[in-house]
RNA sequence: GGCGCUAUCGUCUAGAGGCCUAGGACACAGCCCUCUCAAGGCUGGAACACGGGUUCGAAUCCCGUUAGCGCUACCA
């Protein structure tokens, strides 16, 4: 807690599934507090469930937070490997008379909470044997579960989000530390390991802010120092329930399949629940770390608005060094199958032209795919309402698409100035607005009415292939004609 | 039921007694720019949960009510 020394913090999940968001939430805003102050990031595997716990799960939660760009300092600790200590712990505060042995079995202890209904409280006058009794039965073999004595008094500390939050111990039941199988719950297997990597800061969802004071009291009994608590708001769905499957995407793989850009997902989940004290919403990592103070953290919990984590992706999208999003990019267009990463280094320079005419387009990078297909493929589709829209006369749209390319074949040079001249020209000549002849030959192009400006287009597609779309597009529009005649 | 946490536009938030006629952003609507689509610019509608105090003065402090959420396991 000494304010001289770099605080210790860790992200604690339990590898029952992939790595949700407000689990990635929580990870981040730990790893933002540890680079933030110079301190130090762990992770702490809570495996403890074996039924429930996977490898897969445990590599997503890895993968995960890699994506975001959240390292993690010294090794990973998996809980489960520390059991022979979460006993030696339990037993430690047995022989300190701070906890007792409850031989009531696990099915008669059910028996009596269903027979006691809501409020059912153990009762300590009958479960806590006298020393002698306690010692005998332990001795003949008998199975017992242990069971942390609750002194009187309250318990309260300092939250660094909600200030002091006090508990009355007496509202607190004798709780069990260690199962009768000699397996530890997960109070004591946290605090446990908590005091063995010298955590110093606690910050996790405030869902456990009932589990603290029985942290704490464990703390006290075993003698070790308190770390700072922070209970940061949780992340819920638009209806305002906890986040869930029926809310669509919620594990942060989802967001990559989706074209999110971990920039951006990181940029999202940091404003959710925190907020750097002035306007500022779009920032890199770097920025997040030097702005990122507990000052900022929210006490209410948050919903997760897909709308804005969008177009939070769309921001970064274009406005990050192009060196940033260009590999999430080239995924998704190597993943489109339009293209092989390696092609697109060879042709790096025309490559990077397209990215900055589409990337200011799109909000997501499967987006960009979607609209840089067309750059890629041999052929163009022609969108049926672009053609309803931009080339409903047949006959005059023919002509003049001809007479397009007819005055691009004789540019001299494939330069925007020179198609701007000779195309405004032909206009021009035609009695037209320049729309009128950049709107069907966008259709010509790209078989649909929106993209970059028609000459970046044309300065994308190169001299051969824009002149042979315009003669397809002729031939299209001669097919059609002879189709309406006969 | 008990205990705890929370409460500013639909959503994310600024606000730490007078700067508030409550600011910004997303979303929505309109306009501008314009070869289209984005981006950008401008404009608009939209909130201090309710009721009591304290104070010359309250979104900000206190109490109560209501609502939401969490915990109340030999789950984590």
């Amino acid at each position: 807690m000494s304010a001289d020394h770099p605080p210790r913090l860790r992200f604690a999940p339990s590898p029952t599934g992939f790595l949700h968001v407000g689990g990635a939430r929580t990870a981040l805003l730990n790893w933002l507090y540890a680079r933030h102050t110079g301190g130090t990031f762990l992770l702490r595997i809570e495996d403890t469930d074996r039924a429930r716990s996977t490898e897969e799960s445990t590599r997503a939660i890895f993968d995960g937070l890699r994506w975001l760009g959240l390292d993690w300092d010294e090794q990973v600790v998996f809980q489960g490997a520390n059991g022979e200590r979460h006993k030696r712990d339990a037993f430690r505060l047995l022989e300190r008379g701070l906890a007792y042995r409850d031989f009531t079995t696990a099915e008669e202890l059910a028996r009596q909470r269903e027979a006691a209904g809501d409020g059912f409280r153990i009762d300590r006058a009958r479960v806590d044997l006298p020393q002698e009794e306690s010692d005998r039965r332990a001795a003949a073999g008998e199975p017992f579960a242990i069971r942390f004595r609750v002194p009187d008094g309250d318990t309260a500390w300092h939250d660094a989000v909600h200030d002091w939050i006090r508990f009355p111990n007496k509202d607190i039941e004798d709780f069990i530390i260690l199962r009768s199988d000699g397996t530890p719950v997960y109070n004591l297997a946290v605090v446990s390991d908590d005091i063995e990597m010298r955590v110093t800061f606690v910050m996790r969802g405030d869902d456990h802010i009932s589990n603290t004071p029985k942290q704490i009291l464990l703390y006290q009994g075993l003698g070790a120092q308190l770390p700072r608590f922070a209970h940061v708001p949780m992340i819920h769905g638009i209806d305002g329930k906890k986040l869930s499957k029926r809310h669509g995407a919620t594990a942060v793989g989802d967001y990559a399949q989706l074209g999110i850009l971990p920039a951006a997902m990181v940029n999202f989940l940091s404003l959710l629940g925190w907020s750097p004290g002035d306007d500022t919403e779009v920032m890199s990592l770097y920025e997040l770390i030097r702005r990122f103070s507990l000052d900022g953290l929210q006490r209410k919990a948050a919903i997760f608005d897909p709308k804005k984590l969008e177009w939070m992706n769309g921001q970064h999208l274009s406005l990050d060094p192009l060196d940033h999003v260009e590999p999430h990019i080239t995924r998704a267009i190597v993943d489109a199958g339009l293209a092989t990463a390696e092609s697109l280094h060879a042709r790096r320079e025309w490559y990077e032209q397209l990215l900055t005419q589409l990337r200011v387009r799109a909000r997501t990078t499967l987006e960009l795919a979607q609209q840089a297909r067309v750059y890629f493929e041999p052929t163009v589709t022609y969108d049926e309402e672009a053609i309803a829209k931009f080339w409903k006369d047949v006959p005059t749209t023919r002509s003049m698409l001809q007479a397009t390319r007819d005055r691009l074949a004789t540019l001299d040079t494939w330069t925007a100035d020179a198609m701007e001249q000779g195309l405004r020209a032909l206009a021009e000549s035609l009695g037209v607005s320049g729309g009128k002849i950049f709107q069907p030959l966008r259709v010509a192009l790209v078989g649909v009415t929106a993209s970059p400006g028609i000459f970046d287009v044309l300065l994308l597609l190169g001299r051969d292939t824009s002149l042979a779309r315009l003669d397809a597009a002729v031939r299209w529009l001669d097919d059609a004609s002879g189709a309406a005649a006969s």
